[in-house]
DNA sequence: TAGATTGTTAATCGATTAACAATC
DNA sequence: TAGATTGTTAATCGATTAACAATC
């Protein structure tokens, strides 16, 4: 019997990664505790904040002592689901995708990229960061064979849009789309967007703004 | 006399290149122009926070006929500050620096790669898409001939913490911070992050409460 | 125990949505 | 003109911050 889950805000989704790399950044420093006070000058956020957050998960700490750092990552990891591998293919073998299978923090975090697709013939058999090359006829199978839980799409958006709905009826549950367009996929699969584009244009609105206000 | 301006929240700049995409989609589609309710259906958003985001930057509607399709796409275009070029420069030639270099969207929209820099002197006068390879010595000189405004850091942590402290007195106005750590830059300098690292994380998150909630 | 610091409730602040008069 | 749709004010909702009793 599951209590009813309180809905987390995106917001502090968002934030829960930052909390975890400044808390394995403290650990490898070999701090073992820290206050919501302390932390929150680290990381230049309200301590409120830090406990209000936190306390969506559980009551992590303890009064007077303040936050065990190692058991604090650790119980992060948890609820980002990093504390197993997940297995990742990468489809799409251009620039983008050949850069992702040599990013070896995706490793050290649990996510395995375990094969790269593509549907230019020629590119097929090739290998780069140790990471084969295979040709689209074996996305769904190797897919089922291989328990690949998430697949990263580096190509181009009419494509990104095409694979979205071949993808819907494999085991996939997540999506994490280099394409610059939005996905129309079923509510058991998830969508992440990393969307370069609108990256650069905040920056330049942001230099824009900067430079002739405050 | 500048009327002092109304401060325009994050969440208003996150979706400002969304509008933007659409737009630019309607455009070559040949729609000339739309409401703020079928342009809400189109991008699953209110009609009323359309239109109130637009209002923090002028009246760009029409009563009773809705908004030119061509002409919001150029004012949006004014205020992201991409009607004009914007010269970048790429620290770091390794893959993902590399991938930026070969990713040619940038380039439509006025952002102009146009060097690499790496330490690696057996990289240096190498050539990617077209863009060479120079030495770090050249790092000063360059964005000073060059009116370089953006430094896009595809380098490894600790050069990135380095090369924030390096370019706080060159010319860049922006850094576009491909290193899974936080810079600290003078005010003058404008940080856009693009945290792979935590954007996967979140993934592995949605996945996991997709499965267990709703 | 006394001091420190959490967990949590209450207050504030900001962002989103609804409503509607203005106007094309 | 009548109908449509904006710009904008008001109402609601949610997120952040402040405060403090609980407790280690």
């Amino acid at each position: 019997m599951e209590q009813k889950e309180k809905k987390i805000s995106k917001a502090i989704i968002q934030r829960l990664p930052r909390y975890y790399r400044y808390l394995g950044e403290l650990l490898s420093q070999g701090v073992d505790r820290i206050s919501s006070s302390d932390f929150s000058k680290l990381m230049g956020v309200t301590a409120s904040q830090i406990r209000q957050d936190l306390n969506n998960f559980g009551g992590f700490g303890q009064q007077g002592y303040g936050y065990n750092v190692k058991n604090l990552y650790e119980e992060i990891g948890k609820i980002l689901g990093i504390d197993r591998v997940h297995n990742i293919i990468v489809i799409g073998a251009g620039n983008f995708g050949k850069a992702l299978a040599g990013y070896s923090d995706f490793e050290k975090r649990g996510f395995r990229i375990k094969a790269l697709f593509d549907k230019d013939s020629t590119k097929v058999g090739k290998t780069y960061s140790g990471i084969t090359i295979h040709p689209m006829e074996e996305l769904r199978t190797y897919i089922a064979d291989n328990n690949i839980e998430i697949a990263a799409l580096t190509v181009p958006k009419a494509a990104a849009i095409e694979l979205a709905s071949v993808l819907k009826d494999t085991g996939i549950k997540g999506i994490w789309n280099f394409a610059h367009t939005d996905l129309n996929v079923p509510d058991s699969i998830v969508v992440e967007n990393v969307h370069l584009s609108e990256s650069i244009m905040r920056l330049s609105y942001n230099m824009k703004s900067r430079n002739a206000g405050s």
